[in-house]
DNA sequence: TTTTGTTGATTGACCCGTCAATAAAAAATA
DNA sequence: TATTTTTTATTGACGGGTCAATCAACAAAA
């Protein structure tokens, strides 16, 4: 069976493996054996690629997080005013690969680990202020600083509330009605500011 | 030692004991032990109060939820208005003793864990119908129904958010700016519609 | 003497990480 | 080209550690 080039591939099983194993499990309470065996392969080679569970998990996240940012810069490119941009901005952490209960359950369980891993922590700042910053780039053209700053900050608790009451499979049913509630907060924060 | 009446003692003991270890460690992952030697007993004792460490733990989220519940039918009673009482509810959530790293960090790793336990799952349920029927009892004096229904909606999401952002520590520094941030939401959002 | 409170010791399960061993491909050598 | 050697891929088995839960035993009250 042994055929060479199977790192990449052996990695991105894995970490594939990881994403449905905690969503399916909705905790981080996965073993290395289940997470390889979903990959089809043996947990020893699990950690030999690896290392340790960890730096496995820790890998998870980094895919996660590159998946979405790959996501965001394309939704920002097409994104013509700034109040599109804001929208556009939304609009991607509830689209159809984000917004889904396995990737919601893996964001919950690595926001709870992080409070043990600094390496992780140091993950989810980035992808918080880069959220932020990315609110930003839109409402700094519509609202004054200091004003566009708290929109950006209520707007991401939104999100990430959001999210976590999708986890509880309880209300917020889809993505359409997620976004809804995030617009209607946004227009009746810029109101009619934004012209066109 | 051994004296008559220390059952409620020891649970309670033991349930204060589990809050502050799952606050120092950030998640679930605590042992009967290290609850137990907090609360200065043995972790034989634990058990035999508790059955096992599931029940521990659900009595743990009944507790703090029972605390919420009692913090927020005192708020709701000293309110007037029906803007009065949106407000409160709002305080109480970000209240001294609920907008503690512990009870937060407990609130998130409960959060987690309810995708594994239903019971746990049942009792979140129950929290957020309370709190959005809170919110409504207030809401529903200014807005037409409908419209309530979604602010309320956005609020508790935007509210669940703050929580979260708070356990990263990141932003969201202190209670005050949580509650400003959910004021402003209000204010934008119900305008001038409530006199007075 | 029965009830209530309490614990040390133990068991049994689980799981991470390691290691020696195997096997196929690739590279080096003859 | 035929061979040996090295590299890459892979796993079964196991050691060591942790932890939930049990139990027998003991002590103080009722």
């Amino acid at each position: 069976m042994p055929k060479v080039g199977m790192e990449p591939l052996r990695r991105k099983a894995l970490i594939d493996a990881t994403i449905s194993a905690i969503g399916e499990r909705g905790s981080l309470d996965v073993t290395m054996s289940e997470i390889a065996g979903r990959a089809g392969v043996s947990s020893a080679l699990a950690h030999h690629y690896f290392g340790a569970k960890d730096e496995l998990l820790l890998a998870t996240m980094r895919h996660i997080l590159a998946e979405l940012t790959i996501d965001m810069r394309r939704a920002l490119q097409s994104a013509a005013s700034p109040r599109e941009r804001v929208s556009a901005v939304v609009a991607v952490n509830f689209s159809d690969i984000q917004f889904q209960p396995e990737t919601i359950a893996a964001w919950l369980a690595f926001y709870v680990e992080a409070q043990k891993s600094s390496a992780l922590r140091r993950l989810l700042r980035v992808y918080a202020r880069r959220l932020h910053s990315n609110l930003m780039s839109g409402l700094t053209g519509i609202l004054p600083r200091a004003e566009a700053d708290r929109a950006a900050e209520a707007t991401a608790a939104m999100i990430d509330g959001l999210y976590i009451r999708r986890a509880l499979k309880d209300g917020v049913p889809d993505a359409a009605t997620a976004i809804a509630l995030v617009e209607d907060y946004l227009e009746t924060k810029l109101g009619e500011r934004h012209k066109q």
